[in-house]
DNA sequence: TTGCTCCTCACGTCACGTGAGGTGGC
DNA sequence: TTGCTCCTCACGTCACGTGAGGTGGC
């Protein structure tokens, strides 16, 4: 695709149903993030509607990715915080330090994650092959 | 020391602590496995310790593998239970459909699986090329 | 006005975690 | 007797799911 790579006050803002279907996250799974602290409150519109902003949909993305390392919704709350003082410029040594270990941590978790997929791939193999085994010479 | 009930052969038999070792799971996740049903209950000891046969553990491993592809505890009961009548021989049609229905939602399942890895695996880069932004000075 | 999308409670659920208090067996 | 391992409640927790009842805006 053509980037349209949004410009610095182009601003433009989604619903919470588009972000929900964009990210692949449902609505209470989004709400649930803001209520815990995962994601800052998000502005609204007059009637009370959220609305969220290109940045909101990329840290929503990044909470999805960490997620199926195991990681809780606290941990992930702190390791986006520490990315943000990163991009900000307001990190002390001490931010660099935490993001190395949470660093170590994931690619732990990442390895376990990987095991993980090769025991259900093992698994989803064991199944077929045992359906399949439904006697094809039956009339 | 080296007395535990289990050193012949064909029945060898663990204790709970063992299997929870071995298959890599939570004595509280083996209970609870048991309580739900999706182990059968097990052979226990005069004072009342849960005995496990290597059969036990096999089918642990299995729920262990199922597990990841987020199937709840109710499916891989159903998955475990349909795979035993094809061993058994006492496999109805019905129960091939079903197990080729499973086999459809296991491949799907892995395959939503190895997507997390891979949006684990790219996270997990993130936070690790972050960190080591760490250079002394920067200027 | 209709239809769709959103809102806030608030209870329910799933899969365990975590003590508390007690017993088994070498 | 000591130490370790196991036992049964039973409440707690985490991450949402699922209505119920109501409102916003084109």
């Amino acid at each position: 695709m053509a980037d349209d790579p949004a410009t610095a006050d182009d601003q433009a803002v989604y619903q919470i149903g588009d972000v929900a279907e964009r990210v692949g996250l449902s609505l209470r799974t989004i709400r649930h993030y803001e209520d815990v602290g995962v994601i800052a409150q998000t502005g609204r519109t007059r009637g009370g509607y959220r609305l969220y902003t290109e940045r909101d949909v990329d840290r929503l993305r990044k909470v999805k990715g960490m997620k199926p390392m195991g990681f809780t919704l606290g941990e992930i709350s702190d390791v986006l915080e520490l990315l943000d003082q990163v991009e900000s410029s307001t990190a002390s040594p001490r931010t660099f330090e935490r993001l190395q270990m949470f660093a170590a941590l994931a690619v732990e978790r990442r390895d376990k994650l990987r095991e993980r997929l090769a025991l259900a791939t093992e698994f989803t193999d064991l199944i077929a092959s045992v359906a399949r085994r439904s006697s094809p010479d039956e009339r």
